[in-house]
DNA sequence: TCATGTACTGAAAAGTTTTTCCATATAGCA
DNA sequence: TGCTATATGGAAAAACTTTTCAGTACATGA
């Protein structure tokens, strides 16, 4: 990895927390990827965000893994296969996910007048 | 500014608009600092936020209030004195880090035991 | 006069995240 | 053989955020 984290998640306050885990760019969209539960590919997540490149993808799903919002199961097959699939604990976080889909849904508009072009 | 963003809101998906509004260190604790509604000075702020440095909470300040989440009032009197307000569309976004307040009480012993120290 | 408080700002350094590029390894298919 | 697809990872560049530092301006009180 290019850069070690000094503190993986933020301790010092319950809101820091919650939104350290899930503020980086692609985060929150992989989980609400993931939403259903089944266990997906890699190469599946890939192709659902495609504008986000593959080896950022990768590094993120690591570190949700290491948090415990996602597990990573590993055949030891050829050619290689993983899937990953949200955690219960990964599942709690989801009415927040939502809310902040629904949000942006009701006020798109707003910051397309604001901000668009 | 040392930098200026390119896009200052992400209006590509709506999961990703809510969180570009407030995934910056320090926007969600200013939000929950000026969730009663009241008008709060900059130092006052700085006092209940003291780890961010005061340059920073003024640079956030500056993008809420852009985003139309935070309103700023200037007085022109001798010292100078303004005061920041939450918005009706900044207090739309209360329920959302309400949730992520509550989910950080609630699960910060499991990231306890497994980052502090 | 000098230190303190208030609000603000430019510039640059430091820190962190995101992206791009290249490389590994193996199987199947044309 | 050469192309594609699978999954993964090192290294470095690019992009972006956060912090620090120094400075403006004015008023008050010691």
């Amino acid at each position: 990895m290019a850069y070690e984290k000094k503190i993986p998640v933020d301790l010092d306050c319950p809101l820091r927390l919650t939104m350290s885990l899930i503020e980086s760019k692609w985060k929150s969209c992989l989980l609400d990827e993931l939403r259903s539960g089944a266990e997906m590919r890699p190469s599946e997540l890939h192709k659902l965000l495609p504008e986000a490149a593959p080896r950022v993808l990768d590094l993120q799903l690591k570190e949700l893994v290491e948090d415990g919002l996602v597990s990573k199961t590993i055949f030891p097959e050829l050619p290689p296969r993983s899937v990953y699939q949200i955690t219960q604990l990964g599942s709690s976080l989801l009415p927040i996910i939502d809310a902040m889909l629904r949000w942006g849904e009701a006020h798109m508009d707003i910051f397309e007048k604001k901000y668009r072009r």
